[in-house]
DNA sequence: TATATTTGCTTAAACGTTTAAGCAAAAGTA
DNA sequence: TACTTTTGCTTAAACGTTTAAGCAAATATA
C-alpha cells in the first residue's frame, strides 16, 4: 500500500539489465548502447523515475548545493546578487541555500555551521558588519570546498573576492560633487573595520586632499549605516559652526534618514545641502528629492560569483588563492545632486 | 594524505565498540549504557566529528531540509516572514532552502521540481501572481509530504493555511476612511484570480454598499500592483469625471506609485485626496507623506507556518485537509488619511 | 532456585546511487 | 587466421548512516 518511489533498479528490472546499466545509461556514458540508452530514457520517464539525489550525493560525495550567506536578502542589492548567482548555478545543475547572518556574528558562524552541516559543495558570502574574527571562515577553507566572497570580502582569508571599486567610487562621487561648486563636502562612512567602507573612507580623504578641500575631522563620521544612524550623524552635521554643503553616505539607507532630517528642517536639497547614496536601492529614485548614488552592478557581482565557483570545483587540486575582481562603479546621478 | 572525515566507524574502533552502538549513542537510545555514551561523545569530540547528514537522510528518508517559495524576497513582508519562520525551523532541526518565483508561473513550477528533487520534507509556500493552474502543487501532495500555503494561497487546494483576514481589512480602511469624512473611495486592486485580492475586493465593495458610498464601477480597477501600474491607474482616476477622495491601494508598493502622481501632479494628501496601501512596507514611514497601510503579521505568519510544518511531519498519517489559521490585521495610521 | 524481563550491546541489512574491475562478444588490424 | 582493441554490458563494493533482529549477561520476579 506504502507509495514506493520508482529506482533505478526498478527500471533494471523491467529491462532485465543490470542497475549499473541504468545508472550509466541515464548519464549517457559512451559505454552504454544507443538502443540500450533509448529503452532507458523511455522506460523512466513511463515510471516516473525522479533521481535519488541523496543517494547519488552520498556516493558521489557531491550534494549540488551552494550555500549563500549574506547580511540580510531584504535589500535590493543582495536580493538581486541572489537572483543573477541562482540562474548560474541553476543551469550547472546546483541548489543554493540562502541564509541570513542579519549583520550578526554569531548568526553567520551558526550559518556556516548549518551550511557545512548540509554538505554544500561551496559558500558565497558577504560578510557580516560586526565580523572581524575570521576563524570560522577558515573552517570553511579547510574543509577543501570553495569559498567565495562578493561587496564584503576581506584580503587575509585569500580566496576569490568579487566587488566594485569602492576606493574609485569615493573619487567619482567627490569630483561629481566638485563640479557642483560644493567645497565642503562631508561623509558619513561605515566602520573601518569593514575592508570596503575603509576603502570608501581612504577614497574620500585622498580626493579631498587631492582637490585641496577642507579636511576637517569633524566632517568625517563612522556610522552603522542604518536610517536611523543616518538621521543622527546628519543632524550632528547641522549642529556645526559651519556645516557641510554637501553630504556623501556610504549607504543608501543611512542616506535616505539624512534626507529625512534635511527636509524636516526644511533645509533645500540640492540648492542647499547635496546627498549621495551609496548602493542603488530602488528607493533612491522614490523619494523626494531622488537621491544620486552609485550603481553596484549586483547582475554582475553575482553572476561572476556563480561562475567563479563553478570554475573552481571544477579544477582539480585548486588551491584557493587571493583573486579579486573589482568591477567599475557607476554613478547615477539624481535630484539631490543636480543643482 | 587525502582529508579523510571523521565517521562514526572512526569513534568505534576507538573504543572497541560497533558504529550501531555509537549511532545509537548519539542519538541518546536509552538501551545504550551512560557510560559508554558520555565515552562516545568525548570521542567525537576530539575526533572533531561531523555527521554526514545525507547518509542519515538517505537512510532514514528525511533530509531535514524544508522549501520555501516566495514571490520574491526583497520585499519586507516575505523576507521577515523567512526569517520568523528560519527561527522556529532551526531549533526543531531544519534548514531551509529558499527559492524566487519572481511571480512567475513557470519560475514556479521549476523550483517545486528543484525542491523535490532536493529531497525536502515539506514545502512552505506563497503563490505567484501568475499560478492558475494548481497542479504542480498536487504534485507535492501527492508525494506526501507537508505542504503548507501563507498569504497568497487557494481555497482547492485543500491543505494548511496561514493569512490575514483580507476581506475585513478592506472593512477596516473604508471604515477609517469614512471617519474622515471620504465619500468617494476607489480601489486599486490586485487581480481577482489571486485569493487574497479578490477578498479584499469583495470587502471593498461590500463596505462601500454597507455605508451606502456612490459604487462606481470606474472606481474599481485590477492592477499587477507594481509600482509603475500604480502610477498609470492613478493618472487613469485623475481622468474621471468626479475622481475619488480616497484611494484605497492593495499593495504599498503600487500605492507609492500612485503617491508619486498625486506629489508630481501638486495634489495635496491627505487634504485633496487620501490614501492608504497595504503591507507596511518600511517605505511607508519614510516617504513624504507617510502612508497609512495594513500591517500583515509577518512575525506571527512565519512562525505559525513553521509550527504547522511541525506539527504536520510530527504527525504520523497526516492526510492534507484544509485548516485556514486567519490572523487580525492591524490598521497603521499615517499622514496619508490624517486630515 | 527457576523463569521472565531488562540491559547493553552486536550483526547485518538497508537506503539508492556510482564506479572500479572484469568479462564475453564484436569489430578492427596485421 | 590470430591477435588486439573496442563495445556493451555485469558484478560487487562503496558512500555513512540507521535499525530490525538477535543474543548474552545482568537483574527482577515468583
Amino acid at each position: 500500500m506504502k507509495k514506493k518511489r520508482t529506482t533505478i533498479k526498478d527500471i533494471a528490472n523491467v529491462l532485465n539489465i543490470s542497475p549499473a546499466a541504468v545508472s550509466k545509461a541515464l548519464h549517457d556514458d559512451s559505454r552504454i548502447s544507443a538502443k540500450t540508452k533509448d529503452a532507458v530514457k523511455r522506460v523512466a520517464k513511463e515510471l516516473n523515475y525522479q533521481p535519488n539525489h541523496l543517494a547519488s550525493a552520498l556516493r558521489s560525495g557531491k550534494s549540488n548545493l551552494v550555500g549563500v550567506i549574506v547580511p540580510r536578502t531584504n535589500s535590493n542589492f543582495f536580493s538581486s546578487v541572489i537572483e543573477n548567482m541562482e540562474e548560474v548555478l541553476n543551469k550547472e545543475g546546483y541548489n543554493i541555500i540562502i541564509t541570513q547572518s542579519n549583520e550578526s556574528f554569531k548568526k553567520e558562524c551558526d550559518n556556516i555551521d548549518t551550511l557545512l552541516f548540509t554538505q554544500v559543495d561551496g559558500i558565497i558570502a558577504s560578510m557580516a558588519n560586526e565580523t572581524v574574527d575570521l576563524s570560522h571562515y577558515e573552517k570553511i577553507k579547510s574543509k577543501g570546498i570553495p569559498l567565495i566572497l562578493f561587496d564584503r570580502g576581506e584580503n587575509d582569508l585569500n580566496v576569490d573576492y568579487i566587488g566594485i571599486d569602492d576606493y574609485n567610487s569615493s573619487h567619482i562621487i567627490i569630483e561629481h560633487l566638485i563640479s557642483k561648486g560644493c567645497k565642503r563636502i562631508a561623509h558619513i562612512g561605515g566602520y573601518r573595520r569593514t575592508r570596503i567602507f575603509n576603502n570608501r573612507i581612504r577614497g574620500y580623504i585622498d580626493a579631498i586632499n587631492k582637490y585641496n578641500l577642507p579636511n576637517d575631522d569633524a566632517l568625517l563620521m563612522e556610522s552603522n549605516l542604518t536610517l536611523e544612524d543616518g538621521r543622527l550623524k546628519m543632524e550632528h552635521l547641522l549642529t556645526l559652526d559651519t556645516p557641510p554643503d554637501a553630504v556623501y553616505v556610504a549607504s543608501d539607507y543611512a542616506a535616505l534618514g539624512a534626507l529625512q532630517v534635511l527636509n524636516e528642517k526644511h533645509i533645500k536639497v540640492p540648492q542647499d545641502i547635496c546627498l549621495v547614496g551609496f548602493g542603488n536601492e530602488p528607493f533612491t529614485s522614490l523619494v523626494s528629492p531622488t537621491i544620486t548614488t552609485i550603481d553596484q552592478h549586483s547582475e554582475q557581482i553575482g553572476k561572476i560569483a556563480a561562475q567563479t565557483f563553478i570554475q573552481r570545483i571544477n579544477t582539480e587540486n585548486w588551491k584557493p588563492t587571493l583573486n579579486k575582481n573589482i568591477l567599475e562603479s557607476r554613478l547615477i546621478v539624481r535630484a539631490s545632486s543636480s543643482k
